[in-house]
RNA sequence: CGGGAGGUAGUUCAGCCCGGUAGAAUACCUGGUUUGGGACCAGGGGGUCGCAGGUUCGAAUCCUGUCCUCCCGACCA
């Protein structure tokens, strides 16, 4: 069969490109480093994205839009930020084609160069600040909360299908405020609403902390994460909340008038999450056989499969699946019945295992006769016969169980896998033969950092927040530290 | 951007070394039998061999260029 999948243990890299083409998630385009994300990807990410956008409304946020094309100049006036991105901006130089007068198709029109080049936005902080500064006069502007859908293109030069690709969705929160203490507390709200979308609706526990300087964003002043940890034990960074102190206030001369009439430059935030979730979902939580999607964001949450001979035991299935589905519809769970002749039960099967729906209704003519159906979920793959009197009930109860058991089970994974290093030899020898993130004295100085990732490839993730602070000496060096950081290796 | 592998039917691949009418399995269409874990029989349709040049009487096959993908590295969300 064509669909089968590298296992993990196999390939783990291929078994995740599998999962992502077989599932029906995305495919491969034309354009180098762009993905074409399919129907059922699509689907996923509406759920993730609709939720996140209900919980920033809910802060108070509003949606806005802010233009693709960014004007070269902006992106030099915040030198940190310029830095960060340069080495991967697309550049639009020219704006019109003509026919090539050697017959060869269309060529750029080498008369039609801009007189600026634009920049494909790798992020907006720069066009929005330009902006921001025609917006904010007083502190009766402030606090200006605004968050915007996009997509955006940062040319690398390794792509990953949803992980890392040239264009890729997202949203970006842009706020600025009165005070750097409102701005933080801006800051490290966002942060807990990433960590519980991502915790309460993909099942993925993550870790909150706080980045080093060389980890940070580019033109940021503190950089907020969280860190979630992968099947095959590296670490993955699922959102990030960024203090911009006045850095871009600075930079794009954007001044309130404060309460004692005395002019002062804003203080900015910056939070992002991307389609890059939707391939921490499927490292985190499939299995050899497929996907497997928590049901509170699974596109498809319920299918229902009928088993019959001949169409009087379909039609009588089809009426009673009916009943099912409307029972669940009307409590708000998305429920599909497949009664396609084309394909057999033992394929639905396999080709829902393979999607990830988290549960499966099973409805047979012997099954009617009971007055029962077999209910299979797909994160244990175990399978039980309910009575189709309580149905309904039992499923939205299995779906919360299933989720919850996708979370305890992912949680405990990532738990056992936080290991205390308390040598250079230990260190090394946790990072390669088990993985996962290690918790370590760091004596603070980047070049320290910057060696260890040299020897080892593992970088520091994170300082979580409410950090333990103890005496210790730094794993590398030696030198005094007074509390341990988290190291990784990481996608 | 460096190293390696690859691109032939919707999909997975054979054919290429040694140039001579483009193949298999699966999927698809029709009819029939089936249906509790990826059904079976019979018939049928489908490919500018990634793209562009070149060599040749003749190119999927040889040569050059180019695009895309995968894996490994450097860089990064």
């Amino acid at each position: 069969m064509s669909k089968e999948i590298t296992s993990r243990a196999q390939d783990y890299s291929q078994w995740y490109n599998d999962l992502v083409l077989k599932g029906g998630l995305a495919d491969y385009s034309a354009v180098r480093g762009c993905m074409v994300i399919k129907p059922y990807g699509f689907a996923l990410w509406e759920n993730m994205r609709d939720t996140l956008d209900k919980m920033f409304k809910d802060t108070g946020h509003v949606n806005a839009y802010f233009p693709l094309f960014i004007p070269k100049s902006f992106l030099s006036k915040e030198a940190a930020h310029v830095e960060g991105f340069a080495k991967e901006c697309a550049v639009v130089t020219h704006y019109r084609l003509k026919n090539d007068p050697n017959g060869g198709g269309v060529v750029v029109d080498p008369e039609a160069k801009l007189e600026e080049e634009l920049i494909v936005r790798p992020t907006s902080e720069t066009i929005i600040w330009n902006t921001y500064k025609d917006w904010i006069q007083s502190y009766r502007d402030l606090p200006l909360l605004i968050n915007q859908w996009a997509n955006v293109v940062r040319w690398e030069m390794r792509t990953r299908l949803f992980l890392r690709t040239a264009e890729f969705l997202w949203q970006e929160g842009h706020t600025a405020h009165a005070t750097a203490e409102e701005a933080v507390a801006e800051t490290v709200q966002m942060l807990n609403v990433y960590a519980d979308f991502v915790e309460n609706w993909m099942a993925l526990p993550v870790i909150k902390g706080v980045k080093t300087i060389s980890e940070r964003f580019a033109g940021a002043e503190d950089t907020y994460c969280i860190e979630a940890l992968m099947q095959d034990g590296k670490a993955l960074q699922a959102g990030t909340s960024h203090f911009l102190g006045q850095n871009f206030a600075k930079a794009f001369d954007v001044k309130f008038l404060n309460k004692e009439n005395q002019l002062d430059h804003v203080w900015a935030t910056s939070w992002g999450v991307s389609t890059r979730l939707v391939g921490a979902l499927v490292m985190a939580h499939s299995d050899d056989q497929g996907l497997i999607l928590p049901p509170r964001i699974a596109p498809l949450q319920v299918v229902i499969v009928p088993i019959y001979k001949g169409d009087e035991q379909k039609a009588k299935i089809g009426a009673r699946a009916d009943e099912i589905m409307s029972g669940l519809k009307a409590l708000g769970i998305r429920v599909k019945y497949d009664d396609n002749d084309n394909q057999r039960p033992g394929w639905k099967f396999a080709e829902y295992e393979m999607k990830g729906v988290p549960v499966r209704i099973t409805l047979g003519a012997r099954d009617l006769e009971n007055n029962i159906a077999e209910v299979a979920r797909r994160d244990s793959k175990e399978k039980r016969n309910i009575s189709l009197e309580g149905i309904v009930t039992y499923i939205k109860e299995l779906l919360e169980d299933v989720q919850q058991s996708m979370f305890n089970k992912a949680k405990s994974y990532r738990d056992e896998h936080i290991t205390p290093a308390n040598s250079w030899d230990e260190f090394e020898k946790l990072l390669d033969e088990k993985g996962g993130f290690i918790s370590a004295h760091w004596d603070g100085t980047a070049e320290t950092e910057e060696a260890i990732k040299e020897k080892t490839k593992a970088t520091i993730r994170c300082i979580p927040l409410d950090n333990k602070q103890e005496a210790g000496k730094c794993i590398l060096t030696g030198k005094p530290s007074t509390q341990r950081v988290l190291f990784a290796r990481a996608y």
